[in-house]
DNA sequence: TATTGTTATACTCTATAACTATA
DNA sequence: TATAGTTATAGAGTATAACAATA
């Protein structure tokens, strides 16, 4: 049985175009924004330093990673810290106010899916999901 | 085995917000916006008819849709005539050059999407990914 | 010459506000 | 009062261009 991808693809186009509408609606007044917290996150995960790095791993151009990295530093979220090794490279480290901002779940979007996660599906089905995101994840820095 | 829903949250999250940035990624000049793209095939599709409909399908603001609708009517996509039994409604049609902008797939992010996919996944994992797209479908509707 | 980072400017998508017309 | 649609304005997110400093 063969796969229609462009089937697939109109598909996938469409609910994750919904999903980001309804992801990007407001968190709580003052709080990092969604590409902020994605950067956050991503820093916390330890597998980028600079803002360089996040850019290429979240695919948007350094100059837009410059400007969120900024403001997460002076939400005082993370550290930068000039590289004794390289004189072009600022080393990124999340404070413990960043740290906490990500243990505590502030982060309003993330609630916001987990709570339709647990409403709205059946435990195969949240499985299914779960196999399914590492290749969204592929198919992301596939493109 | 209890599945954590804000792991797999955050999952998707991410994963979802590099795929939304690689698919905005301009298609050819002059080609219908994404928003554009999408109303066009929703209003193929037959389920909605008129903007407030198409509005409350993609979830976004009426006044958005307004805009969408006016530019794919400006491109000829689309074709809008009063209803006779409703004097506020517009109702929406496809033209014979927005079908063939559908049929034609001349929508590049689709066709971009399809090839990641093709060149990306085993059938397997294509299958996979075929059943967890109603469901991202259900996750957006739910929200 | 290539890379890191900064600043400035502009575009896309969507929201809110304010309005008219019809139900 | 509620709904469909229009127009105007504003905000978030990201892009491109131009530049300085370092490799």
């Amino acid at each position: 049985m063969t796969m229609d991808t462009d089937s697939l693809a109109e598909s996938l186009r469409t609910s994750i175009g919904v999903l980001i509408r309804r992801i990007r609606q407001r968190p709580a007044p003052g709080d990092p924004s969604w590409p902020e917290m994605t950067a956050l996150s991503d820093l916390d995960r330890g597998g980028e330093q600079t803002a360089a790095e996040l850019a290429r791993h979240e695919q948007i151009s350094p100059q837009s990673m410059g400007t969120i990295v900024t403001s997460l530093a002076h939400r005082g979220l993370i550290a930068r810290l000039a590289d004794p090794e390289d004189g072009r490279r600022m080393i990124l480290s999340v404070t413990s106010a960043g740290a906490e901002v990500l243990a505590s779940k502030r982060d309003a979007r993330s609630t916001l899916i987990a709570a339709g996660l647990e409403r709205e599906f059946s435990a195969d089905e949240l499985e299914l999901l779960a196999q399914a995101a590492p290749l969204m994840d592929r198919l992301g820095q596939a493109l």
